[in-house]
Formats: structure tokens, C-alpha cells, sequence
DNA sequence: AAATCGGGGTG
DNA sequence: CACCCAGATTT
């Protein structure tokens, strides 16, 4: 297979310049702007992103005042986008630019890459729009162009993919550009489902256009369901008008790792009387959460809490408290 | 290579 | 419901 000639590089970069959104990580090439977003954007659409984006900066305006925040604080911030170990490796990240760099957000691509929570995609993405390195990104909606654009399979292995995505960029002498097209063209002609063909700037070099269903798209996926597995999880709700709500510190690892919730019975087996429960599903698990109302006190690791709003709790906390009439505490 | 980690959007 | 989303890290 062969690399996009430069008159297909030209003709992706004028459509990028004719329909590119107006997106504000798109109208800055400060590193800490740029590192926040690409973070946030990880596994997490666009327009999720934008109110978080937008709001991050009044809570910690630059890459000190991160650093210098309690993790709580990082935590709270992030409530809601999920993946939550990225705010910790945010935290961690800021305070290691702070101590080993004064501050200064490292300028090499593989200082970069070594920031924990940066893989080589973001870094690859910070590297080229902040710095204008030649590193490609690779992320889901560029691997769904190259494979499209270069196979009529629809497996292709990452490491062929990055080279294909170096030498592709390697074409461009405007790395921010030629990347930031490359997603923008996964994102809206190049759709996993109902690709626009016809209005694509690749269409005369691309291996399947008028067959995109047979590659990277709506082909079966072979049982990847199987790990979706069922938990019951008991949430005791300890609830006092006088005192708040008893809530404990989640540990660092696992489901909702360092956020706040009730404390919780994991390896709840329901009675047969078929309780009602509320089922919160995330990619790997379906959570049944079983909310149990108790007078007696708590025991354990825990603090009583009148106003919630100043802990960070996962989503699915929140909807089961809404279902038991405790929403007051927020 | 496979599993883990959220929550929301879409057809 | 299935699949995807500006993936990275751990096992």
C-alpha cells in the first residue's frame, strides 16, 4: 500500500479549512489548554467535553494552581465525565511539570508521553498542535479513516496503523492541521455509520468508498459483550435530618476509584422477595444498586455530610439518592 | 493480547 | 440493545 500523495494531503487540509468547527480548544496553542482537552476528550464526546472545558479553567486557570489543589478538588471538578482515574493522573502530572520542570510544560515529545495519564495519541496531539512536531494521532475516528481509506479488511493491527499514520503526516508540513482534519474527517463525513462518500475529500484514493459497510463499521462485532457482567451492589444509606449523609472515601482502584458514595456491600445476594433495584450500566459492569435504608449509626471510615456538594460523587449515586428522596443534600 | 475504567449519544 | 466516543494503564 502507498502514502497519501501530496495532492491528496492538499485536498484534505482546503475541505478541513472550508467546514472545520469553531471548537475553543481549536483557538488556542497553550500546552495546558490543549493537555486539559485532549484528557477530557478522551473516550468522551465533544459535546460533553465543551461545558466541562469551558468551566475547568475558573476552577484552576493554569497548570500551578492544579498542581497546588487538593486532589478532592481535582476530583470534583471532573464529577460526572467519568474515567476518573484521568483526574488523578491530571493531579499527578501537574505537580510532577511543577516540581521537575518549574512549571514549564515539557516541549519534547517524549517528556510529554511520559506525563502520566498521556499516551501516545494525546501526546502526539499536544506535540503537534502546541509544539508542530510531525506525531500523528491515532485516535478512534483517524484508525476508522486509515483503515477505511487503506484496506478492504476489517482488521488491521495498531502498529500498522501508526506507521501509516506517520508516513501520512510525515507528507503534510502542517501537523496541527493535517491531524486536526484527520479527526475532524472521522468525526463527521467518515462516520462509523452512514459515512458520506460523496462528500469526502479522500473518496478518489480511498479503498472503499461505496463499501464501507464491510469495513469498520457495521460488521459484526465478535461477542465483546461477554465481559458485560451483572454485580449487586447493597448501598447503605445511612441518613440522619440532624446529621446528613454518611458517606465514605472510595479507594483509589476500581469503580469510581477516590469518589465519595455511601457505604457499600459488593457482594450483595438479594433475598428472593425480587427488591427493587436501581441498574447503572457501565461498559464493563451492570451495576444493580440495591439502596437499603438504616437507623442505626454507622461504624467504619466514614463522615457525616449535610451538603454534598462539595464531594465528588459518581452518577450513579446521585440517581439512586434522587429514587430515594435524599436529592435535599444536594 | 486482554481487561479495566463512566457516562452519554445514536441508530 | 449494540456500538461508539479526540484512550491509557495494568495484568
Amino acid at each position: 500500500m502507498t502514502g497519501l500523495s501530496s495532492e491528496q494531503c492538499r485536498q484534505l487540509l482546503d475541505w478541513y479549512a472550508l467546514v472545520a468547527r469553531v471548537l475553543p480548544w481549536r483557538e488556542t496553542a497553550d500546552p495546558y489548554h490543549i493537555w486539559i482537552s485532549e484528557v477530557m476528550l478522551q473516550q468522551t464526546q465533544v459535546n460533553t467535553v465543551l461545558p466541562r472545558y469551558l468551566s475547568w479553567f475558573n476552577m484552576f486557570p493554569d497548570i500551578q494552581s492544579l498542581a497546588d489543589a487538593p486532589l478532592d478538588d481535582v476530583l470534583k471538578a471532573w464529577e460526572g465525565l467519568g474515567y476518573y482515574r484521568r483526574a488523578r493522573f491530571l493531579h499527578a502530572a501537574a505537580r510532577k511539570v511543577v516540581d521537575e520542570n518549574n512549571g514549564d510544560f515539557p516541549r519534547q515529545f517524549d517528556e510529554i508521553l511520559s506525563l502520566p495519564g498521556v499516551g501516545r495519541s494525546t501526546a502526539g496531539a499536544i506535540a503537534s498542535f502546541c509544539f508542530s512536531l510531525s506525531k500523528p494521532v491515532l485516535d478512534g475516528n483517524v484508525k476508522r479513516v486509515l483503515k477505511r481509506w487503506s484496506v478492504t479488511v476489517n482488521e488491521m493491527a495498531d502498529a500498522k496503523l501508526w506507521l501509516l499514520a506517520q508516513q501520512a503526516i510525515d507528507q503534510s508540513d502542517q501537523p496541527a492541521l493535517w491531524n486536526q482534519a484527520m479527526m475532524e474527517l472521522g468525526a463527521t463525513l467518515c462516520s462509523a455509520k452512514s459515512p458520506k462518500c460523496g462528500m469526502c475529500p479522500l473518496a478518489d484514493s480511498c479503498a472503499s468508498v461505496g463499501k464501507v459497510n464491510e469495513v469498520c463499521g457495521n460488521a459484526p462485532k465478535t461477542d465483546k459483550r461477554s465481559s458485560v457482567r451483572d454485580v449487586h451492589w447493597q448501598v447503605k444509606l445511612y441518613y440522619q435530618p440532624e446529621c446528613g449523609l454518611w458517606l465514605e472515601k472510595r479507594p483509589d482502584d476500581g469503580i469510581w476509584g477516590g469518589l465519595w458514595t455511601p457505604p457499600i456491600l459488593e457482594k450483595y445476594v438479594p433475598e428472593q422477595g425480587a427488591k427493587p433495584c436501581y441498574i447503572h450500566t457501565l461498559t464493563h459492569r451492570r451495576l444493580h444498586l440495591y439502596g437499603e435504608q438504616i437507623q442505626q449509626d454507622p461504624i467504619g471510615c466514614g463522615q457525616w455530610v449535610k451538603d454534598i456538594s462539595k464531594f465528588a460523587l459518581p452518577t450513579g449515586i446521585y440517581r439512586l439518592l434522587q429514587i430515594y428522596g435524599l436529592q435535599m443534600l444536594e
